[in-house]
DNA sequence: TGTATGACCCTGA
DNA sequence: CTCAGGGCCATAC
């Protein structure tokens, strides 16, 4: 069975004590609920990408709204934000910046190349049949 | 209320 | 390969 629907509510309710529960993603956290259920099945050693995430929850076009989605995910969740990665499985950080170089290592760290500061596209999963 | 800013993406030149 | 332009849209100010 898919790992889905996974009750992301008691993840959320600190989100909410901390007062960032105002009406977010358009009044509706169904989307970022979404984002981040999908992002949590993206198998370890493989990598996806936002535009590609945002399709798998019902979002197409909208992979802003994935960036945005890790963006403000709590730390609570621990999602594998290391594994959604831009198009073309190029890491979207600053080359050189802490943050492109924490994901470079993570990834490498669960087997995933990281050349020249992109996944191949054999390690890219397109995750549409979740 | 309007403008600016993004962890983005796609097409076309 | 780079660059421009359009789409997308929540948040910050």
């Amino acid at each position: 069975m898919s790992p889905r629907k996974k009750p992301l509510g008691h993840l959320l309710r600190p989100l909410a004590a901390a007062g960032r529960d105002r009406r977010m993603a358009g009044g509706d956290s169904s989307a970022l609920e979404a984002i981040w259920q999908i992002v949590c099945a993206i198998p370890r050693g493989r990598a996806s990408t936002y535009g590609a995430v945002a399709r798998a929850a019902g979002l197409p076009g909208r992979a802003r709204l994935t960036g945005f989605a890790l963006r403000v995910a709590p730390e609570e969740l621990s999602l594998p934000w290391h594994r959604v990665v831009g198009a073309g499985g190029r890491i979207v950080f600053a080359s050189g910046s802490r943050e492109h170089r924490e994901q470079a290592r993570r990834l490498r760290a669960e087997g995933v190349p990281v050349v020249a500061g992109r996944v191949p596209k054999a390690a890219l999963t397109e995750l549409q049949e979740l």
